[in-house]
DNA sequence: TCTGGGGTCCTGTTCCTT
DNA sequence: TCTGAAGGAACAGGACCC
């Protein structure tokens, strides 16, 4: 979601040049918010803002009208209030944001099939193959804005270039209810001028990192050498930097993506010192993060805990599974193991549980080997296979990951042709 | 002013295996 | 049997995004 104000807009008239381009970066302005309005209508005109009204909460979205006295996403509520102490607080509802989603997404895919969510609010499409069907990327653009305006009611802006780099800056610039098309062969120039901060995957450290070396714009990167970047940001930021400071960026849209982790994590409204009480709570996220692998019929092969100290430290602890696991019960015996290794020399602020290297519940299965070495392959768990051919006939054990291997603690390398 | 919750990716270190 | 190098996996932490 776009943080900046809409002040210094900038979007293309309807004539615009669309030579050259293809991908579209749609996204949707100050999503929740407008959600809420448009649930809403009282709410219209008015600065609000999505979060909770107390404690320790932070704006989850802002309004355009909040957004001009300084209220942002991810600011603390408290800050946001004194900025704009007018304001409507307004708790969220994921659930109708999920749905007001997916009626976007179902225009998204009218267009094409080529759409990858980016995020509840945000998605790439690749219109190429649509041209015979709608016209250009640009006329596509137009239209897809004016169906989600008309049949879920609400403003999304969009950013038509050659590549989602450029077309997500350009749809950023557009904000709010706008569109700015770039051309092809004027890409350099549109890059050239901006800052380095407006390159997506720069943040506040790597902005501060650059500019302290007088590297302030996207042509600053580009006639930097490699060796001065790399310095900086490292082998693979000085890399796609300077890759997407030339506007290449060879990305395609991807339509299927899956989840490499799934975890939750919760702040407490005063800190913790009981340890008790840290581990009842990793058992309740152990459920619900085991409860959301199932749904989605995956296992862990790994836990890892995240712990916050009230001074805001934090640390994190992970650990492969003895079995990969979608058992609350497991996860959290893993979760406590971790917290009795952390030294807990101040109270608790945030704890969290996540599941890590996620697979197919099942897939991959375990081989299996008795005495004689010889072994044979199942599908399943561990369990289901000791249970099969009987614990005292399995002398060694592995699992056969898609593409990986983890070895059952005290159990040897399985033989060189075992796979 | 006082910092949520959901994620991904990268880097450096350590340990294990060959 | 011991040692060291190389490579990979696991782990911890941090930056970043929405």
């Amino acid at each position: 979601m776009g943080r900046a104000d809409g002040s210094g807009r900038i979007v293309s008239p309807d004539d615009a040049d669309d030579s050259g381009t293809g991908i579209l970066h749609v996204d949707m302005d100050a999503f929740y918010a407008s959600v809420e309005v448009l649930d809403d209508p009282s709410l219209r005109g008015k600065p609000v803002v999505i979060g909770a009204p107390d404690g320790r909460s932070v704006v989850s979205s802002a309004s355009y009208e909040a957004r001009r006295f300084g209220v942002r996403s991810a600011m603390p509520m408290g800050q946001a209030l004194r900025l704009c102490p007018q304001a409507v607080v307004v708790l969220p509802h994921f659930d109708r944001y999920q749905a007001v989603s997916a009626q976007v997404m179902d225009v998204f895919r009218s267009f094409t099939p080529l759409v990858e969510p980016l995020s509840i609010d945000e998605a790439f499409l690749d219109v190429r193959g649509a041209r015979r069907l709608w016209g250009s990327p640009g006329r596509i653009a137009r239209l897809i804005r004016e169906r989600i305006a008309a049949e879920v009611g609400i403003t999304a802006s969009v950013g038509v270039a050659a590549t989602k780099h450029v077309a997500k800056m350009a749809s950023t610039m557009s904000k709010p209810d706008g569109l700015l098309i770039v051309p092809a062969d004027r890409t350099q120039e549109f890059l050239d001028p901006k800052p380095v901060r407006a390159i997506w995957g720069v943040g506040p450290k790597a902005a501060e990192a650059l500019e302290s070396r007088a590297i302030r714009t996207i042509k600053d990167v580009r006639t930097t050498p490699p060796h001065v970047l790399e310095r900086i940001v490292g082998h693979a930021g000085a890399e796609r930097l300077a890759q997407l400071a030339r506007g290449i960026d060879v990305r395609e849209v991807e339509t299927s993506r899956t989840e490499k982790s799934i975890g939750h994590e919760e702040t407490f409204e005063t800190d913790v010192a009981d340890v008790e009480l840290l581990r009842a709570e990793l058992l309740r996220l152990s459920d619900r993060v085991a409860a959301r692998l199932r749904r989605a019929g995956f296992e862990a092969a790994g836990v890892a805990i995240k712990v916050r100290f009230s001074d805001f430290s934090t640390i994190t602890r992970s650990a492969t599974l003895p079995e990969p696991s979608a058992v609350g019960q497991r996860i959290a015996d893993a979760s406590r193991d971790l917290l009795a290794n952390v030294d807990l020399r101040l109270p608790v602020r945030l704890i969290g549980v996540r599941a890590e290297r996620l697979r197919p519940a099942g897939a991959g299965g375990v081989a299996l080997w008795d005495d004689d070495a010889d072994w044979k392959r199942i599908e399943g768990t561990l369990d289901d296979a000791l249970a099969r051919f009987g614990r005292g006939a399995v002398t060694r054990a592995t699992f056969l990951g898609r593409e990986d291997r983890r070895h059952l603690p005290s159990h040897p390398r399985p033989p060189a042709d075992s796979d």
